[in-house]
DNA sequence: AGTCATTTTTAAAAAAATTAAAAAACTATT
DNA sequence: AATAGTTTTTTAATTTTTTTAAAAATGACT
């Protein structure tokens, strides 16, 4: 191979060596910044390998571009308080679409991720084109609405369920989104003249729990989704872990029954036919018509009425049919969890979905199975925990996803 | 926080800010040089993106500790040929450890993984103190066996089956080779006056795939074990992936049979008790004594004498007992690693161990098994293969995880 | 108000990296 | 065999970056 090519190749894309130096320690800068908030000089210099006078050089020149602010100083010092920097809010913002099966959320965020404007629209993913469509008329209604230059809006992450390739932007469960000639994301892109960034709703919920929720710091999290479908988000070594395609972490589509029921992907007997909020309905939609003794056969004449929530309230209740339901749920659940920490170590696991109004009924039944199914030094170093996000975990994740690209690539 | 005693504190371990600097560009050029075998200036100024002189630099320090030396010149040119620069295979050396419960092997290796001095010893893995007594004897002797001067030999890295927790030097399955004061490698280092590292077999056979066999260059990979247990390594980014304790992997202990017989890790059913070389002999043993017609029936006065190169053998020899024992192994087999295929979504998934030699058996139905039981897209962009390294793959694995360590700590 | 502690700025000094030119090593051609 | 053409390596001057150390600024406490 011809090195001397090699070497005038480097300073690719309008950039010299020195400038990639200089960029890299700023992308630190702002990726600390992102999930510190703020901090001092000192901070940064000590983070950097740097000396203070370096690292004030590098500061300015990330406020000339707006990107940081002065926050404020910290208190408590003795002498001369410490000015704090942290991201500046004002000047760049990203937006997150959370997409599901029954709606549609669009949220603009600034970069301290506060919400700044939300919709919620009755628009549900669906697989075919106008769908896509349909989302971009919101998306531009939104943008306008809220009040934002389109000018400070630098990205748009859309997260959503289904088999999804984050690196070429393309949903392999919902194919009809993706374009023949183009995917998701650059359709979307080339519409809104934004770059669009799609990740899997899971993967969003893992990463803004390791981030912003209980796992934080943690390097080996799982994240357990409960929802339609059965999910597990995955963080190994502190990054969201994709696997080769982007489909890591299919837990809901392994075989626990092999007599089971047919799964709408195509096999038999998926943990997704079992555990999910959607088959856990279904399945009780069943009994009480068959005659189930429960407080919820006051449905039996209008069993659409029946849906999870009817379900976790009756448990609340008291009622022994719906805690049973549960009970089982939370164990099959463990079970399927069990697979994933004998081949993952995790040290925390995250529980997060619509199961989680219903912790008093599974959590037991969970630990349960886990003590049953797992070799007892993986429990050692394990703790199991309930989300505290109250549900922003998803749009926190993608969020950080965006956000974190962003930066990796400044 | 005082942030100024921070900064005091920094030149921790006799070792400069600009020092610190320096040594993370060496040890990128030691651990570029140890994957690579040679390399160019050229090669390296663009890998650390600096200018020759500076490369030149570093690595005339390199030379002078011994670490790096000019191999060679490159061939094909036009102009001046440039230098080709390697690890210098005189002046450090590893020694790998191979524990199995079978055997011993004490193999020492220059930087270039050369085998410089082999010798293999009939001592078996047990959890007591002895085997640890014994194993230093045999380490000593070796040492001097080999000619090797002791000031040249860096580290010594040791492979062996369990629940190995790497970073504490524990393993877990054989709980009485740990001291109650002290690791294993604490241990063995104090003894021995030499740094001592501890990986589980199956990772170190991964490691070994990963970075010198058919898995290089690849991101995701699994590592599939069959020996007297199931062992899945696993490669996650390109790195050896250990898990919050290094347990990750135990894909011997899932449970993949309900009714099935007692594990000597105390559940029932797992993996191991069906298709690892110990269970299949074990299995082969009790039909043949039960009247199972097959050319092995030879064996029934001798039962013991039936191992698992016997009942390949018979395989190979049209056998269709055997063949039926291996169908029905590699199908078990593979739907074990269907799980771990949902729940990584690797790009390769690499065969190793004693039931390599029955590939022509058991490949297929592993194939037929992973088919069933995961979802298509998973299996686009997967590729099976059986190890290409010769049973040298949990060496070379060793020994790159301790010179990887040595280099990263430089 | 004055002292002490700490951060921030400044400017000089030091270190490191790059550039560009010269030298060296090799090929191909005449 | 000499020479022109290529490429790598070395060298030294130049530039850039980084650090150091001192001065200035800020705030707490007495």
């Amino acid at each position: 191979m011809n090195s001397s090519f090699i070497l005038e190749e480097e300073p690719v894309g309008q950039q010299s060596v020195v400038d990639y130096k200089k960029n890299q320690k700023q992308r630190k800068v702002l990726a600390h910044l992102y999930t510190q908030g703020t901090c001092t000089l000192a901070n940064l210099a000590h983070l950097l390998h740097n000396s203070v006078p370096s690292v004030t050089g590098l500061v300015d020149e990330l406020i000339q571009t707006q990107w940081v602010t002065a926050i404020g100083t910290a208190i408590g010092n003795n002498g001369r308080r410490p000015v704090l920097f942290g991201l500046n809010t004002k000047h760049h913002y990203v937006a997150v679409i959370d997409v599901s099966t029954h709606d549609t959320k669009i949220l603009f965020m600034d970069t301290q991720r506060k919400v700044v404007f939300r919709g919620d629209y009755d628009l549900r993913l669906a697989d075919n084109f106008s769908f896509l469509s349909s989302l971009i008329q919101y998306f531009t209604n939104a943008l306008t609405d809220s009040g934002i230059n389109a000018e400070k809006l630098v990205a748009v992450g859309i997260s959503m369920p289904g088999l999804i390739d984050s690196r070429r932007g393309l949903n392999l469960t919902y194919k009809n989104l993706n374009h023949t000639n183009n995917s998701i994301t650059g359709w979307l892109s080339d519409q809104i003249n934004k770059p669009v960034y799609l990740i899997n709703d899971t993967k969003a919920t893992v990463l803004g729990e390791s981030r912003f929720g209980g796992a934080q710091g943690k390097k080996q999290v799982l994240a357990i989704n409960i929802d339609w479908g059965v999910g597990l988000g995955i963080i190994v070594n502190g990054e969201v872990f994709q696997g080769a395609s982007g489909f890591a972490g299919e837990l809901g589509h392994i075989q626990v029954d092999p007599e089971g029921e047919l799964c709408r992907c195509g096999k038999i007997g998926c943990l997704d036919t079992i555990t999910s909020a959607l088959a856990l309905v279904r399945r009780v939609q069943r009994d009480i018509l068959a005659g189930q003794v429960s407080k919820l056969a006051t449905f039996k004449d209008q069993i659409d009425q029946i849906g999870i929530d009817e379900l976790i309230n009756a448990a609340h209740q008291g009622d022994s049919y719906a805690i049973d339901i549960l009970h089982e749920a939370g164990f099959q659940l463990g079970k399927g969890l069990a697979l994933a920490i004998n081949l993952f170590n995790p040290e925390i696991i995250i529980i997060d979905g619509v199961l989680t109004n219903a912790a008093d009924f599974i959590l037991s039944t969970i630990e349960q199975a886990i003590s049953k199914y797992c070799l007892s030094d993986f429990r050692n170093d394990l703790t199991i925990e309930l989300t505290q996000l109250n549900g922003t975990a998803k749009w926190l994740g993608t969020h950080a996803y965006v956000m974190e690209d962003i930066f990796a690539n400044y």
